[in-house]
DNA sequence: TTAACATGATATAACGATATATCAATTGTC
DNA sequence: GACAATTGATATATCGTTATATCATGTTAA
C-alpha cells in the first residue's frame, strides 16, 4: 500500500538502504545470499527505483525535452519518431512541447524543461528568439542541439541544405521549359523559408524571362488549397509552383483537381519533405526528399554525443535533399 | 557558470535558503525589501526552480505519461493534441511512449514512467495485459485512466461506443440496398476491433441474405490499399465495405481508384475516425466521427479529476460516434 | 512594566536515492 | 599466532527542495 522505496525494501529484506541500492544497480560487493534476499523483497513490493531522486544525487539524467513548432505535421511527426526511436534504445525518455509557431511560448517551454530537470534539449528555434533565451540556456548549461534553424556557433546543429534543394527544384522546372514559376507556402520570414526562397530566386535569375513570384500560406493542406486558388487568380500566367512543404503542395494539387485541372499537366507542382502521402497521392507528387526519420536519428545522435562528451567541438550537420521526380511535373502545355 | 539553485540565490541575496523558497512561491511572511532583494538575485542568476526536487519533498507532481500504441496515426495524433492542450493549461507536461502495438513494450513503458516519477498515467492497454502489470500499477498507486480499451472496474476509462458506431454504418449500407458488405481492417483481436465487428455482425444479421466477411489489415494507408485488392479478388461480390479506420478506408479508396473505379459508385466505403483528410479526399469519405480532439480533452479531464480528488468513484465515459455521410457511399449499381 | 501577540526571518528535518568512508568479520601470509 | 589484506556489509553526508518548528524582534494591551 505504501510507495515502495529503497528503505521499505531494506526493511523487508532486513538489510541497510545502501545495500539494497547496490543490489539494484549491481555495484559494490554483495554476497549471493543477501542479493537473493533483496531481490525477493524488491519483487514482492514491486519496487521501481525513483530515477529523479537518483538523478539528484548522481547527476545522471535520461530525460530529453524537444521543443517543436508544429508537432502534428507529418514531416515533424516522422522526425520525432526518428528521435524517439534512437533515444529509446539508450533508455532515454522524450517529452515534447509544441510552440504552435508562437515565439513567446518557446521560451516558456524551454524554461519548463529546465524546471523539470531535462538533461538534454532539442529545439527548433523561432527566428526572433531573444538574447535572454540563450542566456537562460547558458546559465543552466544543458546540452542542446538546434534543429532546422541554425542560430549560434556554440550550439550543435542539424539541418537541411534548403537553398540547394529549392535550387534543384527550380532548375528542374526551368529545364522542362517553364518560365513563370512561383514559390508557394510558409508564413513567417523564418531562416528556413528565407533560405529556400533564396535558392529559388538565385536559380530563377539564370533565366532572363523569369520573374520571381512568392506567395505566403500556412503549411497545411487546407491553407495550400486556398492559397493556390488565390495565387492562380492573381497570376494566371504561372505554370509551375515550388512549394514550401508537401502538405501545401498536396493542398495545391487538390485545388487544381477541384478546378478540373491535373497537376503535372496544366500546372507543375514540386513539394518538399517527401511525406508518406506524397507517393500515394494521385498523381504522385514530385518532391524534395530528406528522410525525416533519418534526420531525427541524426538529431538524437548529435545530442547523445554532446551529452557523453561535453568538450567536443561544436558540429553543424546539414543534409542535402534529393529531387524525386514523380508525376506532378512535366513540360508546360502551350 | 554553476547551476543556479536556491542556495546560490540565497548566498547572492544574503538571506537563508527557506526565505528564497518562500519568495519564489509567494508563501510565508516576507517583507517587501527582502522580496525585492531575492527576486533581483534570482533574475541575475537565471534561477529556475527544480521541480523534481520540489516534487520529492512536497509530493506535487505535474508530469504525465501517455502510453500509446501507434502515435503517428492521424487519429491518435489528434487525441494526443487534445490531451496536451488541456494538460498544458494546467501546467502539466506530457511524455509519450509508443508501444508500436507490442504488448511486451507496454509493461516496460509503464515501468519507465513509474521510474521517472510520473504523477499520472494515460494508457491504451494491450488486450493481453498480464495481471502483473495491474499489480505494478496498484503497488505505486498512480492515478491512471485507460483509453479505448476498458480493462478494470477500479480504473477510470474513456472510450468509444464501437458496436453502436459500426452498427450505424452497416444499417446505412443496408438501407442503401447493399447486401454483400465486408468489414476491413485491424489485425489483432483487440477489444476495440471485436466490438466494432460485433456491431457490424449484429446489424448485418438483420438482413436475411447478408453474410459477414471480415478481412484483416494493418491500420495504415498502404496496408489498406493492398488489403482492398486482396479482398476484391477473394470476394468479387462485395459492393460495400465498413472500415476499421479512415487510413484503411483511404487506402481502400486509393486501391479502387487505381483500378479505375470510383468509391461511392461501384463500391461504397465507410471509414472510422473522421481524420482531417477524410473530408479533403476525393471523393470525400463517409465516416464515423468521434472528434479525437475532444476525446483527448475528455481523457485529460478525467485524469485531472482523479488526481485532484483521489477518492471519487471510478467513471466510464463513452462517446457515440456520428455517421457523417459524404460521397463514398451510395446505392449499389445493378 | 510586563505579558501577549504579530511579524519576518532562520534552523532543522525530510523526501529517495547515491558516493564515500568506515567497520566488522573472514581469509591469507609469513 | 600476529598482522595485513580482502570481503561484505553499514554509517554518514549530500543532491535541491519544502514543511514544520523555532527564534529574534517590535508592537500592542493591561
Amino acid at each position: 500500500m505504501v510507495k515502495p522505496t529503497l528503505s521499505s525494501v531494506a526493511k523487508e529484506a532486513g538489510v541497510s538502504v545502501p545495500t539494497v541500492s547496490q543490489v539494484m544497480r549491481g555495484t559494490g560487493r554483495i554476497s549471493e545470499k543477501t542479493r537473493a534476499k533483496v531481490l525477493k523483497a524488491a519483487k514482492k513490493l514491486h519496487y521501481v527505483p525513483d530515477s529523479r531522486a537518483a538523478a539528484m544525487r548522481s547527476g545522471e539524467n535520461r530525460e530529453i525535452g524537444f521543443v517543436i513548432n508544429q508537432l502534428f505535421n507529418p514531416f515533424t511527426a516522422e522526425v520525432v519518431s526518428g528521435v524517439v526511436d534512437t533515444l529509446e534504445q539508450e533508455q532515454y525518455i522524450v517529452s515534447i512541447l509544441d510552440t504552435r509557431n508562437d515565439a513567446a511560448r518557446q521560451t516558456a517551454h524551454l524554461e519548463t524543461f529546465i524546471r523539470h530537470g531535462r538533461g538534454g534539449l532539442l529545439w527548433v528555434p523561432a527566428t526572433e528568439t531573444p538574447r535572454e533565451t540563450f542566456e537562460l540556456l547558458d546559465a543552466h548549461g544543458i546540452p542542446t542541439v538546434t534543429f532546422l534553424r541554425h542560430m549560434r556557433e556554440d550550439i550543435d546543429h542539424v539541418g537541411i541544405r534548403n537553398a540547394e534543394a529549392t535550387s534543384k527544384a527550380t532548375r528542374h522546372l526551368l529545364d522542362l521549359g517553364h518560365v513563370h514559376i512561383a514559390y508557394l507556402g510558409g508564413t513567417d520570414m523564418t531562416t528556413v523559408r528565407e533560405e529556400r526562397i533564396a535558392g529559388y530566386r538565385k536559380t530563377l535569375s539564370q533565366s532572363v524571362d523569369a520573374r520571381p513570384i512568392v506567395w505566403a500560406s500556412d503549411d497545411d493542406k487546407p491553407s495550400g488549397l486556398a492559397a493556390m486558388s488565390a495565387l492562380r487568380a492573381a497570376h494566371p500566367e504561372v505554370t509551375a509552383v515550388v512549394c514550401n512543404g508537401d502538405m501545401v503542395a498536396l493542398g495545391a494539387c487538390l485545388s487544381l483537381a477541384r478546378d478540373g485541372l491535373t497537376p503535372g499537366k496544366e500546372i507543375s507542382i514540386v513539394g518538399f519533405d517527401d511525406i508518406e502521402d506524397a507517393q500515394l497521392a494521385t498523381p504522385p507528387l514530385t518532391t524534395l526528399a530528406v528522410s525525416p526519420q533519418s534526420l531525427g536519428r541524426k538529431l538524437a545522435r548529435v545530442l547523445l554525443d554532446r551529452i557523453q562528451q561535453p568538450t567536443l567541438p561544436f558540429t553543424v550537420s546539414e543534409v542535402s535533399p534529393e529531387l524525386i521526380v514523380r508525376a506532378t511535373t512535366a513540360a508546360p502545355v502551350r
